[in-house]
DNA sequence: ACCCAGGGTCATA
DNA sequence: TATGACCATGGG
């Protein structure tokens, strides 16, 4: 499985559509945060509740992880599943806390890592990625929907490993290039969600019959995913 | 009124 | 291991 294919994207989707700045945040702790807090939201409804959590002084671990759950419900109420989150927020603060901070979980190997964030409430494989690449400087992919589903009508990715993250993960990883680091993962998932969202919804059956595609880079991207 | 958004957990078969 | 229910606000 040759690189080009991916390499030629990205540097059609960055010359494209420029430098997405992702992750939009001040701080690795702040990244964090944000990455529990829009999870199935839109990132607006995550944003809110960032700036409410800063305004009341609790945008960090150290403080989250100090206090019940119940105290950020109002909070982050504009982010949505406020109760499930709010117990998210603090379980992850406390592990984090716990044990040394973002700069030693930064430091062990990122398979372990990776396991360990697993482990903790509220953190999903994709929300473990994000961490590991936007946080921690790890050369992750995040195999999100918005991935899949774009690099799947590129024909980056076969049909058969795009149901699925881990699959998805696995056969996407296989293709990067070598020298991927965090900074261009980083960028490459932001890119992949910049066109994700110009193109067709879940719902609609077929991509070829979405008039989105017209207005966006599909024809254009395709082409090249496909080796043209 | 409906669909969707930068997921994850838990109970069930 | 693979689904389905559930969590809940805000914008189009």
């Amino acid at each position: 499985m040759p690189d080009s294919a991916v390499r030629a994207l990205y540097d059609h989707l960055l010359a494209r559509l420029g430098p997405q700045g992702w992750w939009p945040a001040d701080t690795a702790e702040e990244m964090i945060i944000g990455a529990v807090l829009t999870q199935a939201v839109a990132w607006q409804n995550a944003a809110r509740a960032i700036d409410r959590l800063r305004e009341a002084g609790l945008l960090s671990l150290a403080a989250l992880a100090e206090i019940e759950p119940t105290i950020i419900v109002p909070l982050i109420r504009p982010a949505g599943y406020f109760n499930v989150k709010a117990r998210k927020l603090v379980a992850v603060a406390c592990h984090i806390t716990a044990g040394g901070g973002v700069a030693a979980l930064a430091a062990r190997p990122m398979p372990i890592a990776r396991q360990e964030l697993l482990g903790v409430f509220g953190v999903g494989p994709e929300t473990a990625d994000a961490i590991l690449c936007y946080a921690l400087g790890h050369p992750a992919m995040v195999a999100d929907t918005y991935a899949r589903r774009v690099l799947l009508r590129v024909g980056v990715l076969p049909a058969s490993a795009a149901t699925g993250y881990e699959v998805a993960r696995r056969a996407l990883g296989a293709q990067l290039p070598p020298d991927a680091d965090a900074a261009w993962l980083g960028e490459w998932h932001a890119l992949l969600v910049a066109v994700g969202k110009d193109w067709c919804r879940p719902r609609e059956p077929r991509c070829e019959d979405c008039p989105a595609h017209a207005r966006c880079a599909y024809a254009h991207t395709a082409a090249m995913g496909r080796g043209r």
